[in-house]
DNA sequence: AGCAAAATCGAT
DNA sequence: TCGATTTTGCTA
C-alpha cells in the first residue's frame, strides 16, 4: 500500500503538492514538520507537511521526497489554520502566507555547486573566454556557486556558459541543501582535568613563571571560578586579565587549558531587579475594572484612552493576570514604537519572560523567538512584537493586546499576504477562544464604529495620568502671516515666540513636518522644467546633505543638477519643504542650541532610532524635527513645545481617510507635549485654519470627528460602512495597462454594478516603470465577502486567459485601508 | 516563484 | 541566419 503526504510550498500557487513517502516516513511525520521536495526540473524546497494519506493522486506520478528536515512539527495546527484564513480573506495562497510566516532560516532552498571535473583533460583553446574565466577559477577554488559564477564572469546570463561548459565535461553540477540557522556557540575555558591535586597546580605556576603573563591568566581563572561557580567566557576571563586572545590560545596550545562550547540564546538579557507593577490611579482602576466586566460577555474591547493616560499600566495588569493562569500573551506595537523605552519598561515587570520579535531582528534570532513561542518556553511569555507577530507559533495565548490600534502600519501592503494584523489577531484570539484588547487614543473608525455597533465593548479614558492638563493647541494661519510678512522662512512669529520661551526655560521642543529631504521640488525658474525620475512619474527630492536628487518610490539617485537640464539656467528654485530644510532653517534660527532630526534618512540600520531616541531624552538635542516617526508611543519628559509646520498636504492628500489620518497623527504629535507637571503647547501652522479637521483636533474632539467622518463614509459608501477590494494592475505598457483595466472593470461591473469605481490611474501612475491602474470594488453591508471574493476571483481568471491580458500583473488587496 | 522550452527579435 | 531576449507553460 503506498503512502503519499500532502505539502504547502512556500510559492504563490493555491494548491497542496502530493509526495510519495514510505510507511514509515508515513508513521514518522505529522502535520507542521518541515521536509525538503524536489520541485521542477531540479530545485529543492523547504514544504510543510499538511496531511499524509494513501489515495494516490489521479492524473500524475508523485515523486518521492527529499529529506525529512524536522523532528517535531514547528508549526502548529492553529497556525495552518489561521494560515487558511488569511489566504482565503486576503486573496492569496497558503504557500505565500508560509512564506510570510517562517523566519527565512527555516526555508532551505538548494543551490547549485559547481564544480571541475578532474578527469577530463582540457585544451585551453578549446574554451571562449568566459568558459575559461570559469575553468580556471576552479583551479583556485574546489566548488562555485551560481552567485560567485555571475560575478567571475560579469554577465546575468550566466547558465549558457554552465550548459556549454557541462557539455564539454569540464564541469559537473550538484544540489546542496543548507541549514540556514546556526546555534550560536559560546566559548569557554576551564583547567586541564589533569591538574587535580594541590602540589599539580603548584607545579604548574612554577613552571610558568617564566611566561608571567600567562601565569596571571591561570590565576584569574581562578579567583574567577572561586567567585561565581560557574563556566568561565574566554571573553569574560580575556576581559578580567587583560591579557589578550593569543595568551589564552597559547594556554590551550599547551594543554593547559581546555576549550569547549556551550550553545547559547542570542537574545539575552541581564535579569535587573524586578518591579512590581504601579498601582493604577482610580481612573486607571474604574477603566480596568470595565474591561474586565465587559470581556465576560465580548471578545473583543476596545480602550479610548488620551495620550499619555497610562494605557500600558493597565496593560501591564491584564498581562499579570493572563501570566498568573500559566498563558501566554501577545502584545502587538507598530514597528516604530518598539523601542527600548517600551521593551526595558515591560522587562521590568516581566523580567527574562518578555520576547520581542520585529523585521530588525536577524535570522537566527528570529528562529530562537519562533522556538521560545512554540515551546511555551518561560522566555517566551509575553511576546512584544510588530505586525509579523501574529504569525507565531503560539501555544496557549490568553491574551492579545494591539496598542495604536489605528495605526496603518498594521497592514502589509506588499508583498502578499497582504493582511491586516489587528483583524487578523481577532482571528488569531477566536482560535483560542481568548480575548482582545485594542487600545489607542485616537481609535480608527472602523474600530470605533464596531463598538458602537456592540460589536466590540468599549472603554473610555479621560484623564492624563498624574491629572496632567491636555497640551493647548493653538492653530496659526500662516496665509495671514505671510500677507503680513510676520513670517522667518517656514517658521511663524508665534512658533519662534514659544520656541524662544521653551528654550530659555530648558524645555525641549518638537517640530514635525511630513516630509523628508530638503525639498520635494526643484523648479527652474526661467522655463519651469522640475527633474523628474526616469523610472516613476514623481519629481525628485532634493537630500541636501549628500547633495542628491532622490526619488522616494524607487530609491533613484542622481547628482544634484547645477542648472536647468531643459534650458541651461542657472535660476533654480525649491518648492515645498521637508525635515532637511527645517533643520537648516531652526539651525540658522537658533544657532546655540543643539538640533536633531529623525526620519527615514537617518534612522537606518539597526540601532538607528535607539541613538536618536537616547540623544534626545539625556537632552543632548534640545529641537528635535521629524517625520510622522515622532508620533509613535514615545514618551519624553521634558518636551513642552510641539510645532506642526505645515498641517495642510496631509489633509489634501486624496484618500478617503485623509482627514481621518490628520486627525489621528496631529493628535498623537500634540500628545508628545507636556508629559508631566507643566501644561504642554501644540502650535499648528495651516494655510487653513478653519478646516473642522484642525478645529476638532484644537478641541481634542474625537467625538466630532467620529460623527463627522462616518457621516460622510456613509454617503459616500466608504468603510467601515462598505468594504473596499482594491484592485491594481500593473504593466510596463501604458496602452495595454489601460486596455486590460477597461476590460477588467467592465466585466466587474456586470456582476456589482455601480459599486465598481475607477479604472483610476494613482496619483503617481508610474513606479519603476511600471504603469498603475487601479479598480474598486465596494462591497454593500450584506453582501456576502465570500461571495464578492470568488466573484473577483472568476473575473480575474478569465482576464488571465485572454492572451494580450495575461503578462498585466494583477494585485488584489482586500481592506486596503 | 523559478526555470526551461518556445517564440520573437535583431543585427550581421 | 544565428544568437540573444522575451514570452509561455508547468511544477506533484
Amino acid at each position: 500500500m503506498p503512502y503519499f503526504v500532502d505539502v504547502i510550498l512556500p510559492i504563490p500557487l493555491e494548491k497542496f503538492f502530493t509526495y510519495r513517502i514510505s510507511q514509515a516516513e508515513s508513521e514518522y511525520l505529522s502535520p507542521g514538520m518541515r521536509i525538503s521536495v524536489p520541485f521542477g526540473k531540479q530545485k529543492i524546497y523547504t514544504a510543510l507537511v499538511y496531511q499524509t494519506h494513501q489515495n494516490p493522486p489521479l492524473v500524475y506520478e508523485a515523486k518521492d521526497i527529499h529529506q525529512i528536515l524536522d523532528e517535531q512539527a514547528i508549526v502548529t495546527h492553529k497556525q495552518i489554520e489561521l494560515w487558511q484564513w488569511i489566504a482565503k480573506y486576503y486573496m492569496c495562497s497558503v504557500g505565500e502566507v508560509m512564506r510570510a510566516a517562517l523566519p527565512s532560516a527555516f526555508l532551505l532552498e538548494s543551490e547549485t555547486i559547481i564544480s571541475r571535473k578532474p578527469e577530463t583533460l582540457v585544451n585551453d583553446s578549446d574554451l571562449k573566454d568566459d568558459e575559461f574565466l570559469i575553468y580556471e577559477a576552479l583551479h583556485h577554488q574546489t566548488s562555485l556557486t551560481i552567485q560567485d559564477i555571475t560575478g567571475i564572469v560579469d554577465k546575468k546570463q550566466v547558465l549558457p556558459v554552465i550548459k556549454r561548459l557541462l557539455e564539454k565535461e569540464v564541469i559537473s553540477v550538484h544540489e546542496e541543501v543548507y541549514e540556514k540557522y546556526k546555534p550560536k556557540l559560546v566559548r569557554y575555558v576551564k583547567l586541564n582535568t589533569k591538574y587535580q591535586s594541590e602540589t599539580d597546580i603548584r607545579n604548574l605556576l612554577e613552571n610558568l613563571s617564566r611566561a608571567p603573563k600567562q601565569r596571571d591568566v591561570v590565576m584569574t581563572l581562578f579567583s574567577l571560578s572561586a567567585k561565581t561557580k560557574k563556566p568561565i567566557k574566554v571573553s569574560d576571563l580575556s576581559e578580567e586579565s587583560q591579557a589578550s586572545s593569543a595568551i589564552i590560545k597559547a594556554l590551550i596550545d599547551k594543554n593547559i587549558l581546555e576549550e569547549y562550547f556551550i550553545q547559547t540564546d542570542r537574545i539575552e538579557f541581564n535579569e535587573t531587579a524586578r518591579e512590581t507593577s504601579k498601582q493604577l490611579n482610580k481612573a486607571q482602576n474604574t477603566a480596568l475594572d470595565n474591561i474586565s466586566q465587559q470581556f465576560e460577555n465580548q471578545n473583543i474591547v476596545l480602550l479610548h484612552g488620551v495620550t499619555s493616560s497610562g494605557k500600558t499600566e493597565i496593560y501591564v495588569k491584564l498581562i499579570e493576570k493572563a501570566l498568573k493562569q500559566n498563558k501566554q500573551v501577545l502584545y502587538l506595537l507598530p514597528e516604530i514604537a518598539l523601542t527600548t523605552q517600551l521593551v526595558s519598561r515591560l522587562q521590568s515587570y516581566f523580567g527574562e519572560q518578555v520576547a520581542v520579535f520585529h523585521s530588525k531582528y536577524s535570522n537566527n534570532e528570529r528562529v530562537e523567538v519562533w522556538n521560545q513561542v512554540l515551546n511555551n518556553s518561560p522566555k517566551a511569555q509575553v511576546i512584544l512584537g510588530a505586525r509579523s507577530s501574529v504569525l507565531l507559533p503560539f501555544n496557549i495565548l490568553g491574551l492579545v493586546i494591539v496598542d495604536e490600534e489605528h495605526e496603518q502600519s498594521y497592514k502589509q501592503f506588499d508583498p502578499a499576504p497582504r493582511y491586516h494584523a489587528r483583524d487578523t489577531a481577532v482571528v488569531l484570539a477566536s482560535l483560542f477562544n481568548t480575548k482582545v484588547l485594542l487600545g489607542s487614543a485616537t481609535p480608527s473608525l472602523e474600530s470605533y464604529y464596531n463598538a458602537t455597533l456592540g460589536k466590540y465593548g468599549m472603554v473610555e479614558l479621560n484623564t492624563r495620568f498624574n491629572d496632567v492638563l491636555m497640551p493647548d493647541i493653538e492653530l496659526v494661519d500662516i496665509k495671514d502671516k505671510h500677507k503680513r510678512k510676520r513670517m522667518k522662512g517656514h517658521f511663524s512669529d508665534r512658533l519662534l515666540e514659544e520656541m524662544t520661551e521653551t528654550l530659555q526655560d530648558g524645555h525641549q521642543i518638537i517640530l514635525f513636518q511630513n516630509r523628508r529631504g530638503f525639498a520635494p521640488i526643484i523648479e527652474c525658474l526661467t522655463c519651469g522644467h522640475s527633474p523628474q525620475c526616469p523610472n516613476c512619474d514623481v519629481s525628485l527630492t532634493y537630500h541636501q546633505y549628500r547633495d542628491q536628487l532622490r526619488c522616494h518610490y524607487c530609491g533613484y539617485t542622481s547628482v544634484m543638477i547645477k542648472k536647468c537640464e531643459a534650458c541651461g539656467s542657472v535660476d533654480l528654485d525649491n518648492k515645498g519643504f521637508g525635515t532637511e530644510q527645517v533643520e537648516e532653517e531652526v539651525s540658522q534660527l537658533f544657532p546655540d542650541f543643539k538640533v536633531g532630526r529623525m526620519d527615514l534618512d537617518t534612522t537606518r540600520g539597526k540601532y538607528g532610532y535607539e541613538k536618536i531616541i537616547t540623544a534626545f531624552e539625556q537632552q543632548e538635542i534640545d529641537i528635535l524635527v521629524g517625520t510622522q516617526m515622532l508620533t509613535k508611543g514615545l514618551d519624553f519628559r521634558n518636551v513642552k513645545l510641539v510645532g506642526v509646520m505645515n498641517a495642510d498636504n496631509m489633509l489634501n492628500f486624496p484618500d478617503f481617510r485623509a482627514h481621518e489620518r490628520s486627525f489621528q497623527l496631529l493628535l498623537q504629535v500634540s500628545g508628545r507635549a507636556g508629559r508631566t507637571d507643566t501644561r504642554g503647547k501644540v502650535l499648528i501652522q495651516t494655510y487653513n485654519p478653519y478646516h473642522n479637521i484642525l478645529q476638532q483636533v484644537s478641541t481634542n474632539d474625537y467625538q466630532s470627528m467620529y460623527k463627522e467622518q462616518i457621516n460622510d463614509r456613509y454617503n459616500f459608501k466608504y468603510p467601515p460602512i462598505y468594504r473596499l477590494i482594491k484592485i491594481t494592475l500593473k504593466h510596463k505598457d501604458y496602452n495595454r495597462v489601460n486596455t486590460g483595466a477597461d476590460w477588467f472593470a467592465k466585466s466587474l461591473r456586470m456582476v456589482f454594478k455601480e459599486y465598481v469605481l475607477g479604472p483610476e490611474f494613482p496619483p503617481v501612475s508610474r513606479v519603476r516603470n511600471q504603469y498603475h491602474k487601479n479598480i474598486l470594488v465596494k462591497i454593500p453591508n450584506g453582501q456576502s465577502l465570500a461571495k464578492t471574493k470568488e466573484a473577483i476571483i472568476k473575473v480575474n481568471n478569465s482576464f488571465s486567459s485572454v492572451k494580450d491580458f495575461r503578462a498585466i500583473r494583477v494585485v488584489l488587496n482586500v481592506d486596503n485601508y
